[in-house]
DNA sequence: TTCTCCATGTAAGTAGTTACATGATTGG
DNA sequence: CCAATCATGTAACTACTTACATGGAGAA
């Protein structure tokens, strides 16, 4: 029934397994941490919730994945990891899978524009609004991670700044149209 | 317990029920031509699945949102919705409440550009060339609905071709922050 | 000592998906 | 008569979230 490749007991891993492998790889030690730098990174385009991330350490540590040890500070118990050369063989092989990269965006705000019709003109005109600062709100948290991103780059990972950049694209631009139409109704 | 602005015992309405309940005010008549609406139209941010709509209509005729009549089409048993006055200030309501849009980006396509670094930089190339297609097909996707937009437009419904610009926009600028790094990427 | 942060966990629920089933109608 | 489309449904599952619980460590 496993689509496991070996055809083995082990668990099947899903999206949130490779996006902590990936985090782990990048230096997170643990739980905590990973999610840390979800908040710090991608959150504009990917969350996990805290909860998940402790199981997804146990499945990649039985795939062998990753390496766990115990790692307490003083009397807090605290378990940290590393990624292992099959751990980085596996998200290898994920990332270059062009099998999993359906387009999924899924934005209750643009939901909302595009049913606007149902509203007074005024009220339409303030859902805009509110969208085009809800994009201008993003450009500036994005700009404010700009040094994660170079020092991430000087770290030999230009990847982070790639996806800030497109970030921060993808909302200038939601604010220009915005913009053409409210001055476009502003007019009529 | 129930968050229902009446206190009865009116099921709670979930996001999916607004987009439904939308479709019927565009238009949508059946179940069947919801799921079709949203294919033509809104898929490129939300999406539902067939088996989300047949309940989701019930709820939203428990609640007086929508009236439902048995039309079958000779012996095909079918049934169509009209929205309510109701139903019109529900969506109108949900609409203007700024309570539920946080931005909600979920993509695993940048997920995996963001982590491209743990790959051969030619491996690494390929994947930020398939983000780049990916946008130009969905450019080329968005392109061809216009025509359904200018319609909605003459229909006096004109945020759907916002939305539609929107989405251009976004891919636009995607293609662009791509075709720079590739640039880049080549010189090196 | 009290507040914030570090660190992990359980329980219960909501949301959404895939696979499958059924059968009528329409157009070639 | 055969394929595509119309039309609705059930069952089982995966993914994800919210609420809650616990307690140590470090700083003011």
């Amino acid at each position: 029934m496993s689509a496991s490749s070996h055809g083995e007991d082990r668990p099947e891993l899903a999206i949130v397994d490779f996006v902590v492998l990936g985090m782990v790889r990048l230096g997170a030690r643990s739980g905590y941490e990973i999610k840390q730098f979800v908040e710090m990174s991608i959150r504009f385009f990917w969350t996990i919730s805290q909860v998940q991330i402790y199981p997804s350490l146990k499945r990649l540590e039985v795939n062998g994945f990753v390496r766990g040890q115990a790692d307490p500070r003083g009397r807090r118990p605290r378990r940290t990891y590393q990624i292992t050369p099959l751990g980085e063989r596996a998200l290898e092989e994920w990332l270059r899978g062009n099998d999993s990269m359906p387009f999924e965006l899924r934005d209750i705000g643009m939901v909302k524009l595009f049913f606007a019709d149902a509203l007074q003109p005024s009220d339409a005109a303030s859902l805009v609004g509110a969208f085009r600062r809800r994009s201008e709100e993003r450009v500036a948290a994005l700009r404010s991670i700009k040094a994660d991103a170079v020092a991430a780059e000087q770290d030999g990972n230009s990847h982070p700044m790639l996806t800030l950049q497109l970030g921060i694209a993808f909302h200038e631009a939601m604010i220009e149209v915005c913009a053409e139409y409210e001055e476009r109704f502003a007019l009529a």
